[in-house]
DNA sequence: GTTTCGGTTCTTTTT
DNA sequence: GAACCGAAAC
């Protein structure tokens, strides 16, 4: 372990936040001051200071937020800290509801629902109750009420009200889904991301000597992101660290960009108030941006009068104003943001310095076309998650179902595969097999192969064959193996004749069965990528699938936490940025703070994109006004630039 | 009765 | 792309 001297490797706002005492602690940090960084110190003052690091906790919403300030806290003070708790809140609740799940009636081998899995049994349950018309909202709007229902405990009947009050759809049809749902989550074993948390919760509220467990256990909570807990994660981080406990927590309301999923930035306003005696401490000094970036940044949180008032001190030198690109349509800015991306690196920046953001995942499509047109290295945090792509979940139906022979879903995912079983089929013999399928056992399987129409019997015979070899080579926990082999004599085939971009879906497989090296079995691996959304958050930033230099696309939200020195920002139109959704549905002063979030991301140069038009669906066009959020910065603080590539 | 196939439509944000 | 729908095929 290296000598750390907090005096000089930290300002004297973080200092004071770092070795704060013991109690409750509140930092609220702005954007690019350096709230990573005092988390970390303040994880390494605790370790020196005695503490053993398996009594830390430290919960994050991102797993690459909780992986990067693990590696940095071992930088600084060595291995001491392996043993920290260290993830996400879905990750500890998890942790604990393996361990205790009983207590409220689930197996330890309950499955997860990631969000695919929860999307398909709630479509699932609207048509069995013969609600899945066109007028009824779809299975996405009926999860994310089921979710608000959950983290605010509030009743679905009442969530339903805000969202559908003056419309024709019936509340008691929404509930009568909803029920549905719990119902069917109870029969399968399964909890869906929310249940994690409201469960977690459950457990410490109605098991006191299990809190008590756990409290003991901890006697340091330290939360990042503390602006994005709803109400479930708050109130479990008080219950956890208790009334007098020494709690942490880091955050920052005007970055609070996920009050859609329940996060209420109140948690952080009352902080002051649910602990009397907390600390507080601020840090405003911004070491990332230009102090002309930060201008701006400044002007935008003005234009939320309701929230508190802060500003960013600068500490950089004047470099250059940020810069507002107007141009024609979606093709001009790909143009444009190439163009400038690459006279960025004629000037020294390298790829990775560089990111384009925007608001969803669709904007960025004319630039990925024109960047794989010019064979220009890219990186996207792409819309469809690595682990919820068909075919990922397809090669991991089989180990599922050897590790839990309960998982209705897995088996039906496994069958689906094979010629000319369908819902209907798969459903019948889940029955006849007494709703449970080992594998392990030939007896099982030999009687699945009965059941099984005609066609399907090749298939059945090679996973026959391959739970036999494993019978000898006792294979059943290797997930690698298993996929591998499934792959062989089974998938490989099926996806040539299924996906015409065979090849790179091949490639994904060959890359998750290199991330099984990863963990000691079956159960570790299955558990993990229920949690995890992408595999690209483990390497290196910055850096393609072949390590090679590349430019990094991202929404906003997946930027948030991370910095570039450049940031190109695309489409900035009334309508879609801010959606127009979000200017009915009264959510605007979030767009904004998303806004804050994105040019608060660029350490020297920001791009501000606004086209004037768009192409529309049958081919004619919109106009469009630039974003509001633009117009509120004044003119004087950006410079201007206006494109034509074409005229 | 089920599955498969071919055409059409849609795309906010994440654990 | 992938989810959905209706029509054709098993």
């Amino acid at each position: 372990m290296r000598n750390i001297v907090f005096e000089s490797e930290l300002n004297r706002e973080q200092l004071a936040a770092v070795t704060a005492p013991d109690g409750a602690v509140l930092v609220i940090a702005a954007a690019g001051t350096g709230k990573t960084r005092t988390l970390v110190y303040r994880v390494a003052y605790l370790v020196e200071k005695g503490i053993d690091s398996q009594r830390l906790l430290l919960l994050t919403f991102t797993n690459r937020a909780a992986a990067e300030m693990l590696e940095r806290a071992q930088g600084l003070v060595g291995e001491s800290v392996s043993g920290i708790w260290g993830g996400t809140f879905h990750h500890m609740a998890n942790r604990i509801l393996r361990r205790h799940g009983d207590l409220l009636g689930y197996g330890s081998d309950y499955t997860i629902l990631d969000q695919d899995d929860s999307k398909r049994l709630m479509r699932d349950c609207a048509r069995e109750l013969k609600l899945a018309d066109k007028h009824f909202p779809k299975p996405e709007v009926l999860i994310s009420l089921s979710g608000l229902a959950s983290s605010m405990f509030r009743k679905i009947e009442d969530v339903a009200k805000d969202r559908f009050e003056h419309t024709s759809i019936d509340i008691a049809d929404i509930a009568r889904v909803h029920n549905r749902y719990t119902a069917r989550k109870r029969e399968l074993n399964a909890m869906d991301f929310d249940d994690l948390l409201s469960n977690g919760l459950k457990l410490f509220r109605e098991h006191s000597c299990i809190l008590e467990r756990y409290r003991d256990k901890f006697q340091h909570v330290l939360v990042d992101e503390y602006q994005d807990t709803n109400y479930i994660q708050a109130e479990w981080v008080d219950l956890i660290a208790g009334p007098d406990g020494n709690l942490l927590v880091v955050g920052d309301d005007f970055q609070s960009i996920y009050s859609w999923r329940g996060a209420d930035f109140k948690n952080i306003m009352t902080f002051p108030e649910r602990y009397p005696g907390a600390r507080i401490y601020k840090l405003e000094t911004n070491y990332r941006s230009v102090p002309e970036i930060l201008s701006c940044a400044n002007e935008c949180i003005a234009g939320n009068p309701e929230q508190f008032q802060k500003s960013l001190h600068a500490v950089r030198d004047p470099y250059k104003k940020p810069v507002l690109v107007g141009m024609r349509d979606g093709n001009e800015q790909a143009g444009f943001v190439i163009e400038r991306a690459e006279r960025l690196r004629s000037e020294g920046f390298r790829m990775s310095d560089i990111v384009v953001l925007y608001r969803s995942h669709f904007q960025a499509l004319e630039l990925q076309l024109e960047l794989a047109r010019r064979r220009i290295p890219y990186v996207i945090t792409s819309g469809v998650r690595f682990f919820e792509q068909s075919h990922i979940k397809d090669v991991c139906a089989l180990p599922r179902l050897f590790n839990n022979p309960g998982d209705e879903l897995a088996f039906k995912r496994l069958l689906g595969m094979w010629r000319r079983v369908g819902d209907r089929t798969s459903e019948n013999i889940w029955n006849k097999l007494g709703r449970r399928c080992d594998l392990r056992k030939p007896a099982t399987r030999e009687r699945l192969g009965s059941l099984l129409p005609a066609p399907a019997q090749e298939a059945w015979r090679t996973v026959d064959a391959i739970a036999d070899s494993f019978q000898d080579d006792d294979l059943f926990s290797d997930p690698g193996e298993i996929i591998h082999r499934f792959v062989k004599g089974f998938y490989d085939l099926y996806a040539m004749e299924m996906f015409d971009n065979y090849n790179r879906r091949m490639e994904d497989i060959q890359e998750l069965i290199n991330y099984t090296v990863k963990f000691e079995n079956l159960d570790a691996f299955l558990n993990e990528i229920a949690l995890q959304s992408n595999l690209d958050a483990e390497t290196e930033p910055g850096l393609g699938a072949e390590g090679v230099e590349s430019i990094r696309l991202s929404t906003i939200h997946q930027a948030k936490g991370l910095e570039w020195r450049a940031v190109f920002l695309l489409w900035l139109a009334d309508g879609l940025f801010p959606v127009s959704r979000a200017l009915v549905d009264g959510s605007e002063s979030e767009e904004r703070r998303l806004f804050y979030v994105a040019i608060t991301r660029a350490k020297d140069e920001l791009y501000l994109c606004v086209p004037r038009i768009r192409k529309t669906r049958d081919g004619g066009v919109d106009l469009l006004d630039p974003s509001r959020f633009v117009q509120e910065i004044s003119p004087e603080l950006m410079s201007s630039e206006s494109i034509h590539a074409f005229s």
